[in-house]
RNA sequence: GCCGAAGUGGUGGAAUGGCAUACACGUCGGUCUCAAAAACCGAUGAGUUCACGCUCGUAAGGGUUCGACUCCCUUCUUCGGCACCA
């Protein structure tokens, strides 16, 4: 009753596994496409999130294929990480035995769903042929600067007991298990991804096939801000305290400073002063508070005089420094200049103190005069007023004029702040690349020599769970030589963040065998860039911008020659179950495997495409899924009732379909490629197929459902493999139309349809059309006005 | 606050200036059957009409156009990112 989808699908996965199907040779007479899905971390268990993903993958992977592009489309595990320390704590096992063990199971679960990988190219970050090459990237990082050590506060999860990189601290909370991160005073090894801040955002302009919103995550990421840093001076001591400003225009306005809590100046301007010991007490509350209580913005801003005044260099004038904990020592220069009459921040501390204010900025369609007009702060554009010699001027142009004045008289500096910072890699976990560094009491910080790589993962350790990284119990690891001068010395036991892994694995497919170095170079100028990339939305800033980091430092290196690794990027979207992502938590998760058990992995896959685009949220529908499966055995019935000959009508529909299909396909359109495909099966069971016709459907169908459409194209006859086949191309000529429908409108409105000849003038089709019965009736006896004629499609009568 | 995406039948979605709701799910009806399932065929935006039809209808309002889901302006809602960023 229903194809034996079972039996099919291990057949055809057993054939293309033996007979290494999806290889991919570098064969320079080929055109090459790289086609790459973000490879998972080795749970063991495939999710919905996976299947979308890698589906997605395969089908433009096999399309490509039957293109006739040399496709390399490689999969592996991005295998160090937090869990496996978890379980090894739990069950006793070692973290790579569980890792391995875990890829195996995984491995099994992806090769049910027929991906088309090329399974020689496998690698896993946890396996030291792999990390060895991290520890050397690292080492050349050391070399050029663009590694180093730094004592800072950090980021630091409580029940994670480790460090977290800015981009991992989400919401206040860690990126893994949302604890509240603190801060904590620790030496921490950083990558200097600063040094990279301009490219990476320049190069943005480059992508042009990424999607718009990734550009703007990354480019919000790196934030980069135009400005001028101004130079207020101490009216006691003529010391100079800059200020950041993106407003230059508002100077004349600004009527006080404020130094952020833990700037350096702060015990300097107090000294002495009445107020000394108030503001030591709030300096001291404040910094006490995490960033998380500070920076949420629904806190009142609160703030205490110094007793100091500074000079405004632009009219002389002293205006008071006050300390408040809006401003932030991180950004900027940790001081800001106030002008509460332009800055709604600035507005509320300055009624909330009494402070002075003076209106700039004047709009163009208001007269502000006084204070007392202000409600809130005026940040729109508008004319200066108040301003000196700049008096009268737009405001747009006077943000220019009054930043090249303060430049060429001193004044202040035009400058642009970022707010991209360096990389923290370092980990107190066990589970990840060591960190190839040797301390020595006597030649300091030693880089492990290269000849000496990879520094491996100690097998033993002590997992008890109880503090600290368990990488610092294992003597024999810790203590080590010192590679200059010998003497005893003691081994980095910190590992590096799992995202250096992932920033640079793309490259390592290209040549995953290779021993002198992390790539082949002519292996790599072959297969790069990767042509299309496909992943998860979530790795939108960290994965994506260190990858291009990474890819940057490479060439710079002399490594490769290109600047950006991934040409196409599509994020695709969730899958929800009942409006909501599937999670452990919330007990709607839905097995892949047990979808592939009562419907075979053609029918996920094939629902998986259809019920949305690639792009969208999906919502999980068992309905949707068993409609996939009756679509599946509504074609495979067709070949038992195949026609001699197919008729002229039949051709016609087959081969826009074709057009339609490939276009879609093309364009990453899966879910109106699969609809049109319905509609030439809903064609064939009315006009009736040959061979020839189910064939090219057959074709067609193979690379979203392959395992079903291999065994039909044996079916129909061929002794060779579909994926030997070459994608059907449609044939213009039976696209042409003899007779078009016109769609005929009076003032817009769709009143009546007439057959005409494809190739009609525009007199006779005017003629035919005032002949028509039911325009009659509603163009009566008006005149007409206008007669607009759109060939082949439309005509519109104004009456 | 700033940046980005989106809002279409009962549901997933299609159409990017030219027949709104393709394709599918669901529902209803029919054929087959002792019966059911499967399969096949048909109907299915709302209102109104015996009916041919007509009117309304793509978050709301306005505009451009012979013609707007599509372009422009205003507003609302939802989702995502960044954020006391000076």
């Amino acid at each position: 009753m229903f194809y034996n989808f079972k039996e099919i699908e291990e057949k055809w996965q057993k054939a293309w596994d033996s007979g290494n199907a999806f290889g991919a040779r570098h064969d320079a007479a080929r055109k090459k496409y790289y086609l790459l899905e973000m490879f998972p971390y080795p749970s063991g268990k495939i999710h919905m999130g996976h299947v979308r993903n890698y589906t997605i993958g395969d089908v433009a992977a096999r399309f490509k294929t039957l293109q006739g592009y040399n496709v390399l489309h490689p999969m592996g595990f991005d295998a160090f990480g937090q869990p496996a320390e978890n379980a090894a704590i739990k069950n006793k096992t070692k973290p790579d035995a569980w890792t391995h063990k875990c890829i195996k199971e995984m491995e099994a679960e992806l090769k049910k769903m027929g991906f088309s990988y090329d399974w020689k190219r496998e690698v896993a970050t946890c396996d030291s042929s792999y990390y060895k090459w991290n520890q050397w990237i690292f080492l050349k990082m050391y070399e050029r600067g663009l590694a180093y050590k730094k004592a800072s506060s950090v980021n630091w999860c409580p029940s994670c007991e480790t460090t977290l990189a800015n981009e991992e601290v989400i919401d206040g909370g860690c990126w893994r298990c949302h604890t509240k991160v603190k801060l904590k005073d620790l030496e921490q090894w950083y990558l200097k991804i600063t040094d990279y801040k301009e490219r990476l955002l320049e190069d943005l302009k480059q992508l042009d096939n990424w999607p718009e919103k990734v550009l703007s995550m990354q480019s919000n990421w790196i934030g980069r801000s135009q400005g001028v840093e101004i130079y207020f001076r101490l009216k006691e001591t003529n010391e100079a305290i800059p200020v950041f400003t993106t407003r230059a225009d508002t100077i004349f306005g600004a009527t006080y400073i404020v130094l952020a809590p833990e700037h350096p100046l702060v015990a300097k301007i107090i000294k002495g002063k009445p107020q000394e010991k108030e503001v030591l007490e709030f300096v001291e509350r404040v910094s006490k508070e995490s960033k998380v209580v500070r920076t949420s913005s629904d806190v009142k801003k609160e703030g205490r005089f110094s007793g100091s005044y500074a000079i405004n260099p632009v009219n002389n004038e002293a205006v008071p420094i006050w300390i408040a904990d809006y401003v932030l020592m991180e950004y900027g220069t940790g001081a800001i200049m106030a002008v509460p009459t332009h800055d709604q921040r600035d507005f509320l501390f300055a009624r909330e103190h009494n402070l002075p204010m003076r209106i700039v900025i004047q709009p163009n369609d208001q007269r502000l005069t006084t204070n007392d007009q202000l409600s809130e702060a005026y940040d729109g554009d508008g004319v200066q007023v108040n301003s000196a010699q700049f008096e009268g001027m737009p405001n747009q142009e006077a943000k220019i004029k009054i930043a090249e004045w303060m430049q060429e008289t001193g004044i202040g500096k035009i400058q642009t702040h970022w707010r991209l910072r360096d990389w923290l890699i370092s980990r107190q976990r066990y589970w990840g690349t060591p960190i190839p560094i040797i301390y020595c009491k006597k030649c300091g910080v030693v880089p492990v020599p290269y000849e000496d790589l990879p520094v491996r993962l100690p097998v033993d350790a002590p997992f008890t769970g109880e503090g600290g990284s368990p990488l610092g119990k294992v003597k024999e690891f810790v203590e080590a030589e010192c590679p200059k001068c010998k003497s005893h010395a003691r081994r980095e036991t910190d590992t590096m963040a799992t995202f250096f892994d992932s920033s640079w694995y793309f490259l390592r497919f290209c040549s995953p065998d290779f021993e002198n170095g992390p790539f082949d170079k002519a292996e790599a100028e072959y297969w790069m860039r990767v042509d299309q990339y496909i992943g998860g939305v979530e790795h939108a800033i960290l994965h994506l911008l260190y990858s291009r980091f990474f890819t940057k430092f490479f060439k710079d290196l002399g490594l490769i020659s290109f600047d950006e690794p991934f040409i196409r990027l599509l994020t695709q979207g969730m899958v929800l179950k009942d409006g909501e992502v599937m999670s452990k938590s919330k007990g709607n998760i839905v097995d892949p495997d047990s979808m592939i058990k009562k419907y075979g992995a053609d029918t996920l896959r094939l629902f998986m495409l259809f019920a949305a685009p690639p792009e969208t949220e999906l919502e999980w529908d068992d309905r949707g899924l068993e409609g996939a499966f009756k679509f599946l055995n509504r074609v495979w019935r067709i070949h038992e009732s195949l026609k001699e000959e197919a008729d002229s009508q039949m051709l016609k529909i087959l081969h826009k379909s074709i057009k339609k299909v490939t276009d879609d396909i093309q364009d990453f359109k899966f879910n109106t490629a699969i609809a049109s495909l319905m509609e030439l099966t809903n064609a064939i069971y009315q006009f009736g197929a040959d061979k020839g016709v189910f064939s090219k459907l057959v074709l067609l169908l193979s690379p979203i459902v392959p395992h079903f459409s291999e065994e039909l194209w044996q079916i129909l006859g061929n002794k060779e493999s579909i994926l030997k086949a070459r994608w059907p191309e449609h044939d213009p000529a039976l696209l042409v139309e003899q007779t078009v429908t016109i769609v005929l409108q009076v003032n817009g409105k769709v009143r009546s349809k007439i057959d005409v000849p494809a190739d009609i003038s525009e007199d006779k089709l005017k003629e035919l059309i005032l002949q028509d019965d039911k325009l009659k009736t509603w163009i009566q006896d008006k005149p007409i006005k206008k007669f607009i004629a759109i060939p082949k499609k439309l005509v519109n009568l104004v009456v």
